[in-house]
DNA sequence: CATATTTTGCAATGTCCGTTGTACTTTACC
DNA sequence: GGTAAAGTACAACGGACATTGCAAAATATG
């Protein structure tokens, strides 16, 4: 579809030449690229472009060309943002040292609250995400299997490993089956931010978000906290 | 990416030429090939093989060539899932005489089960809206509007009215926004069986999606459940 | 400064694909 | 059966785009 063009040719950084960090300088741009506009509509020329680097260098680098360049960009993409959410992780929830109950809530709020940041933050990477959902079978399973297991999965088992723990020590009630917990609270958080932000197409406001975050929050305590 | 080549051209209808339901027929395929490939990727070829037809009558039938086309997929089959949910809802849950007590768990889990067949059902449209989603900077402001007010928006407000209903009759206690509870609801049965059948790639066993269908329904009753 | 490596600009190739015009055939309808 | 509408086959145009080769220029390294 026509739809806004979203090219902007006069966003390319000033040519910088001759580095040795060019590689990473086409992933990232890549990663925008990739993620604005799909793998097919996406053009090696906007990705140099967009790079400031000539379309050769991009072959030069990754000589499997479109194929190999939108692999790595999955890999990278998915490695950095796992390792954000796994920081804000252990920042808010430590599986040694469980929150007293009464600040359980506010924990579990300011871990959402981060994550649901990570969604904005991160925009081209989850833009990237609903373009492989979408094209999952165009992509070869391997490969998608690798970019599960290093990207979401970690992060899931993590998480799962914290709500096991949240359980032992009667904080919440995992009915017996605490990776369903993790991904009932993945999606209470994150479901209609994402639906009502058309997809991180047009953000939501601050406050909104907030708002939106702690009633997903709230539902699962109330689905998961000890007392039901 | 290359991945699995999903053209088969053996499998197009016998041509059962001269009819004035092509049109149908040509939107039923492009449906097809549009959830399967995405806008790009999808071939006006693929569609008019797929659908038993000249390239050229597609053009006759849609002057506007692929957008009009993707613009009426997206229309038809929107309308038409909606309208298979829909009856499920008033099937299950009748505003006007809201269930026993002791039914509700059940009913609703009849609906969440009978909506989670239709993603089966109509696994091409599911992955029309992947692709939508993915591609919704692409698409115009005013097409996705109408899309969503015709489609997810009516089945929404539909169970929003009858979730209201449910709490007016204290079955739930939708904690002040009824919207809110639907969206909830919604993504506590459908979340994990999406992300376990990798999106409809590879769909689960029946009594899999059963057992996931069934534990969103009763978290869901323990976060709005009257009694919480 | 000299040499090896990297980057670049550019042209060219081949392919895929949306779209259109035209002449011919089939179907619908009276 | 005859006429009008709808469908088809086919060829062709034009543009977008991934990919490659090559020679010149810039950069790094010693």
């Amino acid at each position: 579809m026509t739809g806004t063009d979203s090219r902007d040719k006069t966003r390319a950084a000033q040519p910088r030449r001759g580095r040795a960090d060019k590689a990473t300088a086409i992933v990232q741009a890549a990663c925008q690229v990739f993620g604005r506009d799909g793998y097919s509509r996406a053009g090696i020329d906007t990705i140099a472009t967009e790079a400031g680097v000539s379309t050769r260098t991009i072959y030069n680098h990754f000589p499997g060309g479109k194929e190999e360049l939108f692999r790595s960009v999955m890999r990278w993409s998915s490695e950095r943002v796992r390792d954000e959410q796994l920081a804000q992780l252990r920042r808010y929830l430590d599986p040694e040292r469980p929150p007293h109950p009464a600040d359980l809530e506010r924990d579990l709020l300011a871990l959402a609250r981060a994550w649901v940041g990570l969604m904005t933050d991160f925009r081209d990477h989850f833009a990237l995400v609903r373009h492989i959902y979408a094209e999952a079978g165009h992509i070869p399973t391997d490969v998608l299997d690798a970019w599960q297991e290093t990207g979401p999965r970690a992060v899931g088992g993590e998480l799962t490993s914290v709500m096991a723990a949240l359980d032992d020590h009667g904080l919440i009630d995992v009915h017996g089956d605490p990776a369903q917990a993790v991904v009932h609270f993945m999606a209470l958080i994150s479901t209609e931010i994402t639906q009502r932000s058309y997809w991180g197409v047009s953000p939501l406001p601050q406050e909104e978000a907030d708002r939106l975050t702690a009633a997903g929050v709230r539902a699962f305590l109330r689905a998961y906290g000890s007392a039901g």
